[in-house]
DNA sequence: AACTATTTATAAGA
DNA sequence: TTCTTATAAATAGTT
């Protein structure tokens, strides 16, 4: 169809190439409209130049998605089914995983335990128990490190008292002391004070622990002063 | 291009349209591969007759989910992204899930508890005591249910033993209660036979839980015979 | 981008 | 569906 009869392979000419590109490529898409117009048909066409320009058509009455979903039930193949499946997988392995922690969780709870058989229900018993004994000796850490913090405001505290009591009567001596541990202590002063009072509303919302604990000895502990009648001096200045 | 000059509408006559369509169809597509072959161009097509059957075509020198890939990159439309964005937010708020769950479990555990303050810590040991209380009850009503029906054969040898010595000297009686209680007794003499066997291998790989708690007394039981010599005998009967 | 000679596609009929 | 054929449409080469 036109002035001579071409074969049909790669026109070598890259000028006459875009030239019979444009043309034919306008054919094609008319085509393509007429066919979806004259026969109910549906029709999707993608083309790329070999510019790497592209043109489509897609039929009015179903989008390119729709058309491809189709595409992929009638012909098999899979077009982005293959990256979903992957990431299908992934979900259902995590879900698993997930499933058994859950599971895991429950025995350790004491929950769903009732179709344990008596070496399993022992092994989440050893677990629960070694839990518990890390659990208590990280609480009493925690209660010996404030224990520490509340001796050194102690000391502190008595270093004052023995300066006006005239014990210590080197002033030199004294601010030395003072001066180089007092900014450090002001700071811990505050976070110590910050994590009693969140002790206190610990205690205050769930006593039973701590309380049992504190009576079988196990962490309990006292600001011990060296000074009798100081302990509610010293525990006001470190609240405070 | 034919006979007559035909209107780009619909065509009524439904024959007409499928022979129209299949005439159509075949030149659309000659002329895909056409421009493919002379221009260097990429092209894909797919058409759906209006009956729903399909025919496609799609250049050899690129795939169509590689078309498509190009597609979605040139034209900023979305065909499967968004699917795939779905389904990567599942699995984000999955995993997320699954650390919190983790996290939990380790601090039944007992691990990664140093960042916990007091309060927390405090929480989980009663988690954690919670469940050991339900653990152990679980246990013991194992143990418990084992040892009535250890206390069944016990009765049943006793029985047995009393018909041989000539105490119960009514047959009538001892097959009576022979025959109807036999059957059951079989049945759950297996079962314990399987159950004894598994608490054996998990006292034998996990001693410590049960022995501590056997010498406790809180869950030790012994078979009491009726007759003292017989202990032996009727463990055999149960075991065996 | 237009023109036009020619090829190609296809509508209608068999 | 396929073949035939008259005719419309597409387009290769030219301007």
């Amino acid at each position: 169809m036109g002035r001579g009869k071409i074969e049909i392979k790669r026109i070598e000419n890259a000028n006459n190439r875009v030239v019979t590109f444009s043309k034919r490529r306008n054919g094609l898409v008319k085509k393509a409209k007429e066919i979806t117009v004259l026969c109910d048909a549906k029709v999707a066409l993608i083309i790329f130049a070999s510019n790497g320009k592209m043109t489509d058509y897609c039929c009015p009455s179903m989008d390119l998605g729709a058309m491809l979903d189709q595409y992929q039930k009638l012909s098999g193949k899979k077009l982005w089914d293959a990256k979903h499946e992957n990431l299908s997988n992934e979900i259902d392995r995590i879900k698993k995983e997930n499933d058994s922690l859950q599971l895991e969780l429950r025995h350790l709870k004491g929950e769903d335990i009732q179709s344990l058989n008596l070496k399993n229900l022992m092994a989440v018993e050893h677990a629960i128990e070694h839990g518990l004994d890390k659990v208590r000796d990280h609480q009493s850490e925690i209660i010996m490190t404030k224990r520490r913090a509340v001796s050194i405001y102690n000391n502190l505290y008595c270093l004052l008292l023995s300066f006006q009591d005239g014990i210590c009567n080197n002033v030199h001596h004294f601010f030395f002391f003072f001066f180089f541990t007092g900014k450090m202590i002001v700071e811990e002063n505050r976070q110590l004070h910050f994590q009693l009072q969140q002790q206190e509303m610990a205690i205050a919302s769930n006593a039973r622990g701590l309380m049992m604990r504190y009576h079988d000895g196990q962490f309990g502990y006292r600001v011990q002063p060296i000074q009798p009648n100081l302990q509610e001096k010293i525990m006001s200045l470190v609240i405070d």
